[in-house]
DNA sequence: TAGATTGTTAATCGATTAACAATC
DNA sequence: TAGATTGTTAATCGATTAACAATC
């Protein structure tokens, strides 16, 4: 009896909550409801608890949820309750944003390794990493099991890194290029581009 | 006769569909068609043509769409063939990046005007911009008819200056910052956080 | 206990897909 | 003309919501 599929909707809308979680947590709240937590967020009450649904029984009649409860299990079912090791493609301005940026590690991910195609920035170091050249993809994504990638590099090119990425065994890829990127059978791309979200927004001024 | 709204996931994808007409037409391509247009950009051919039957007709059967034309009446339609104003506030390492990223321009939109809170920052310049003080925000966004803002200060400063940004009449929020944000009513709030995507990611590995 | 809130069911709502007449 | 592709309708599929028994 093979179990049914959780729908991608609902998966992409736990890292939401485990946000609003965290920041609870850190705020010292110790119990929410899906009412509180439908609030914040902007989403309806039931929808938070038929998406709970799908993983478990997570919460009290009558209570609500334990914060760290709830945010320990959603950890684990997101498996971000270990850190998942990246590399970056593409060091111009946003890729050394990415690298200076603090935020990854408390939440499941750090960047390990840096890659540019540019000579002149091949050996510079940012923090604790030097940039690689291309060719030290594959040695670097195998012996350091790296699944995840950042790809940073100019539209003209974030297809042919893609392939390369995916040919040496990288699975997902977080793609900021404005382009849309396909993925191979199992693999996955997600797509991050600030002008599509200031686009949909301009229609509606 | 009240038109129906078109439904937000419709708009929500026609900026990846100019995106790919862009690419096209860059690459001198003259003419697609639903089912090309779908195979590029994972999505069926029936979807896109639906989507675009809510706002006219721009094809011809057997031949399919026109790539400039319909690329026109896309940025008519998402209000992008004309040029947004955007403040940035928050002028860390990301801000920094998104102020140097030349991304924005032939997309619609330019960043005018640079604001932070510290007062190191302050009077400091990136290109032609100078990095304002918060206390500026009204008088420029007033003066220069900004609609649209960008935020990229840290999570627990990003509220206070979301709700500073719309009691000056800011109309349209993208929010880098890691924290789900309100939009009151009349308003809008974008959010884009890369540890979601990859945290959804994680979830399939 | 009384009040609150969960997890779940069934109903509703909305989005996607398949199919095809129209026609370039 | 023959082949291709649109725009649209109806059917299907899936997601959201409302309601409520269970129970803390």
């Amino acid at each position: 009896m093979p179990t049914k599929p959780i729908p991608d909707i609902v998966v992409g809308r736990l890292p939401v909550y485990l946000r609003a979680l965290s920041f609870l947590a850190a705020e010292g709240v110790q119990t929410t409801s899906s009412q509180d937590l439908g609030k914040r967020l902007g989403i309806s009450a039931a929808q938070i608890r038929k998406d709970l649904s799908h993983f478990g029984e997570f919460g009290k009649q009558g209570t609500g949820y334990n914060v760290n409860f709830l945010r320990e299990q959603i950890r684990r079912i997101l498996k971000v309750d270990r850190e998942w090791s990246i590399a970056l493609i593409g060091i111009g301005d946003l890729g050394r944003a990415l690298a200076h940026y603090g935020g990854f590690v408390d939440r499941g991910f750090r960047i390990v390794a840096l890659f540019d195609v540019d000579p002149a920035k091949i050996g510079q170091r940012i923090g604790e990493l030097e940039i690689m050249g291309m060719d030290k993809l594959a040695e670097v994504v195998r012996g350091r099991s790296i699944q995840v990638a950042m790809i940073a590099v100019p539209a003209a090119q974030a297809h042919q890194v893609a392939e390369q990425c995916f040919s040496v065994g990288i699975k997902s890829i977080l793609n900021y290029a404005p382009i849309t990127l396909q993925a191979p059978e199992g693999a996955l791309v997600q797509h991050t581009d600030p002008v599509t979200h200031l686009q949909r927004m301009t229609y509606y001024l």
